[in-house]
DNA sequence: GGTTTTAGGTTGCAACTAGAAACTTAAACT
DNA sequence: AGTTTAAGTTTCTAGTTGCAACCTAAAACC
């Protein structure tokens, strides 16, 4: 863990600030989850959620604004209002999954259900952690901090894969 | 998209509100990542994150009342106290970095700097993602949910593996 | 044209969150 | 013994969050 260091938010470019400005709300997280498994209503998330009409109303208009869900009327009733993921949205199914994965696992006392499988084979997902680019996972310990140009003349012959 | 859907959570046994009720609160991913960075002490905390000491004192608190930090006492300075992270701490990880990269390629336009690295051969980490069993990477659309019993049942030969 | 439905704004109130500054306590240092 | 340091707690203030209940606007339905 000693090897795990870097500098803080003021000189380092981190994301996690900003994403904590999209998410880091109280309800952000359960509206995403909520939208995962298909609500798309205003009255549909009022109720899944027990959550108040203006603060439902106000995270939805924030989740808009941060391009995480967008926001059109339906085709064939146009005073209805579909809220539905954006591709930025739907990529925060891993983080939600960790998060959620991390609350199971330590939290709540009994196993999960259901469970989150695989569609082709059926086999429950594996639980998200860290992996090398060559797929093998990684423990807190074996993660290092490397400087961006540093890495990018290191690796000048073999093509860098895209990361983050 | 349609596939991935559940009973919310009255019916359902959702990790996630257990874990946001651990670290849903607006300083606490924050507090995790400068803990994750080395920072033990009260007075380091407030000068790496510029937060009022009655805010943090309490989410040190919670954090620790929460098993994430724990609180001791140093052996060489018995008034100092160190905060370190627990094994359930740690285990929060692969969810601070999922949010993080997420924040990284949505909402930060720079490339993030330094990056990840892997320590063993220097290679930056591949992007954390939902992963089938034997590895295969996976979209929203390839997950479904099953019944614990249901798959309990369907995997009496082969010995299921632990799954969160 | 009147009613219903859907989405969401407004108001009022209680609780919580956040910050600045001063105070406290215990240990260490000299 | 007196000072300094670390880790808080307390007090006061302002702002935000959250809920309930009611109100509005637009579209659809009859």
């Amino acid at each position: 863990m000693e090897k795990l260091r870097e500098p803080l938010c003021e000189i380092a470019q981190c994301g996690l600030p900003f994403a904590l400005e999209a998410m880091g709300e109280r309800w952000s997280f359960m509206i995403l989850r909520a939208a995962f498994n298909g609500v798309r209503h205003f009255e549909d998330f009022l109720e899944a959620l027990g959550i108040a009409r203006n603060i439902l109303s106000n995270r939805l208009s924030r989740l808009v604004e941060a391009g995480i869900l967008k926001r059109e009327h339906c085709a064939d009733d146009r005073r209805r209002i579909e809220y539905r993921l954006t591709p930025k949205g739907m990529d925060l199914l891993p983080a939600m999954l960790a998060l959620r994965q991390w609350g199971e696992k330590w939290q709540l006392g009994v196993p999960a259900n259901p469970v989150l499988c695989d569609a082709r084979d059926g086999m429950p997902i594996r639980p998200i952690g860290i992996t090398a680019h060559d797929g093998r996972a990684l423990s807190p310990d074996d993660l290092t901090w490397r400087e961006r140009a540093e890495l990018e003349a290191a690796v000048a012959f073999e093509p860098l894969r895209k990361v983050l």
